[in-house]
DNA sequence: TATGAACACGAAAACGTTGTAGTGACATTA
DNA sequence: TAATGTCACTACAACGTTTTCGTGTTCATA
């Protein structure tokens, strides 16, 4: 790459000091008229633009803002981001992205690599692996040193910081209420193991709408799904109940197509046998036969209340005390539960 | 925010110099013992890091790569930042993703602010408002400089650069050559705009295909949507013709679902009344009912072609020829072309 | 004829780091 | 005893910028 001009090289090539080219440039009326002309055609010529590490250093600010996520390929995290990205870019500032693949090292490597004066300010959304291991400590550090910090969708509860989270209670509950309005009796629900936060919560919700209904909830219907290859496998043990469901409830868009796919195989009708609904952020609801009933959350929101959040601690570190917002969701009916 | 620790608080604590700090942390044996240790615990207590803008700038490297892309709520486009920053990880890169929106002036814009110094080298796919206006200057400005750049998916063959694309017109042929294969006789082409290169291409590989067969293209059996809101009306159209056809080529997923969708209202049994293929990067294709038939893309490879070139024009400015990666395409077939 | 603006520019510090080239103090060697 | 070495540390430049505080000239005013 050719060497990029700078302010030192337009100084030696007129014979001027470097402070007089910085003015110049800057059209300070302390240059002559005549020299400034010269400078600024001349610097325009070479395509001068001033040094973005330079100002950086000396202004002690990035304008950057990293971003953290378990990874793209999700098109929830990639609204968020877009999100995130929009409001930033509207407030001056860049967004740098990295992935933590849902793995504790890589979320802790990425931390280290991006909170040494590369970023104003961080968000994140927590990996698998670190709520496996429930190890925040890389949070603390930051938190300790006041470091501009939001945690989105995948929050600890523990951690002094602000938040952006999605009302996962709530959507569980109004997609229970809503299969039991329709008359289910039987709703299977699958989720995820607990310690992912979000399914957990979304089984509260389940939950609070079955006893609501004066239900018990079987745990022999619900199941817990590892994120692994045999989805399929681990899906069709639904049908297997002594009791077949009436309706199933799936934490995501992935676990309520599948579902979908093998009770039509298993010759059920939906939504008349079994009424079939999730939770979605992407598109795969919509082009399902028959389109998915389904929680919708608005990623994008989320990303741009995280921005605001987080751009709002690093300009005026003002308010010391954290704010959570709660992002609600809607419940968009589409033929998978009318009956 | 905490003011972080610096080299020079350090030093003024022990009384030293900021190069004895420095050789400490460095375990130079320059400092003894004694000190060295003293320094180092130190430093250790309170969490010192080097700051990377300090050594960005001395070292003029920032190890950053920057990606424009037009829109990153795009299954594809994610998989390709996934490929990259995996790639660019291991090699000790950090990515700053920033979009585009389609627009020309945001893509200016973005090259503006990432290449001035905070980036080794840059990944676009160009956007459709740059397409239109079939303005490149912000390229040829960075080539003039020898900038590492790499233009993947959506490229301009008159850029002298780096290139890695999808072999659309192979893809598009074996496409046409599996519908013709399956019998079908009359097929209608979704595709976009021509001024979209990639539809462009996938329309040669499809005319290609068809020429071979020794069929003719009508042009009324082509249709060029624009990325409208009305996307169903625009489609409808196709059954519209007088003589329908018996197979559907789309240029992408949503197209193809969406037509999948209004021939099943319509009333046609897919695939004996009409067989449907799109091209793909996501998931809708697997859960329509029939699942798709499509051309997979490897988006995944593509990102780490990408970042692989880019990352080898860095690293040794070497070979001064360009390299053009053609990454081929894959025919995933499902049930909506098995008859 | 001093005084003091106005003008047009330069010096230097600061941001944080690293590496090269000193520099004293002491010990070893011929 | 003088030259040489080693040790343990410091000074300084460099990366590129901005900004505050000079400083020397010219010109007008009292």
């Amino acid at each position: 790459m050719k060497q990029r001009i700078t302010l030192k090289k337009i100084a030696r090539e007129f014979g001027v000091s470097i402070s007089t080219v910085s003015k110049a440039l800057k059209n300070s009326n302390e240059i002559s008229g005549e020299l400034r002309d010269k400078i600024k055609a001349f610097a325009d010529y070479y395509n001068y633009k001033p040094n973005s590490l330079a100002l950086q250093l000396r202004n002690q600010k990035t304008s950057v803002i990293g971003v953290i996520i378990p990874e793209i390929v999700h098109h929830f995290f990639s609204t968020v981001i877009d999100g995130i990205e929009v409001y930033a870019n509207e407030k001056g500032y860049n967004v740098m992205v990295c992935l933590s693949n849902e793995s504790f090292e890589k979320e802790v490597a990425n931390i280290s690599v991006l909170a040494n004066g590369t970023i104003d300010g961080l968000i994140v959304s927590i990996a698998r692996g670190t709520q496996k291991k429930d190890n925040y400590h890389h949070f603390e550090e930051l938190i300790k040193e006041d470091f501009p910090l939001v945690l989105f969708d995948r929050v600890n509860d523990a951690l002094k910081c602000d938040k952006v989270i999605i009302d996962d209670i709530g959507g569980g509950y109004s997609a229970a209420e809503h299969l039991l309005e329709i008359g289910s009796k039987r709703i299977a629900l699958l989720t995820t193991q607990d310690f992912i936060t979000v399914g957990a919560l979304r089984k509260v919700g389940y939950r609070k709408a079955m006893q609501n209904a004066g239900l018990d909830v079987d745990e022999d219907y619900v199941f817990k799904l590892d994120d692994a290859e045999d989805l399929y496998e681990q899906i069709e043990k639904v049908f297997e109940l002594e009791q077949a469901p009436d309706a199933i409830l799936a934490v995501n868009e992935i676990y309520a197509a599948i579902a979908m796919k093998i009770a039509k195989e298993k010759g059920y009708k939906i939504p008349d046998d079994i009424a079939v609904l999730g939770f979605t952020s992407g598109l795969i609801s919509e082009f399902t036969s028959p389109p998915l009933t389904s929680v919708v959350q608005h990623g994008f929101l989320m990303g741009q209340k995280s921005a605001e959040l987080l751009i709002n601690r690093i300009e005026h570190t003002a308010g010391k005390e954290y704010h959570k917002e709660v992002i609600s969701t809607n419940l968009k009916i589409r033929e998978s539960t009318k009956r």
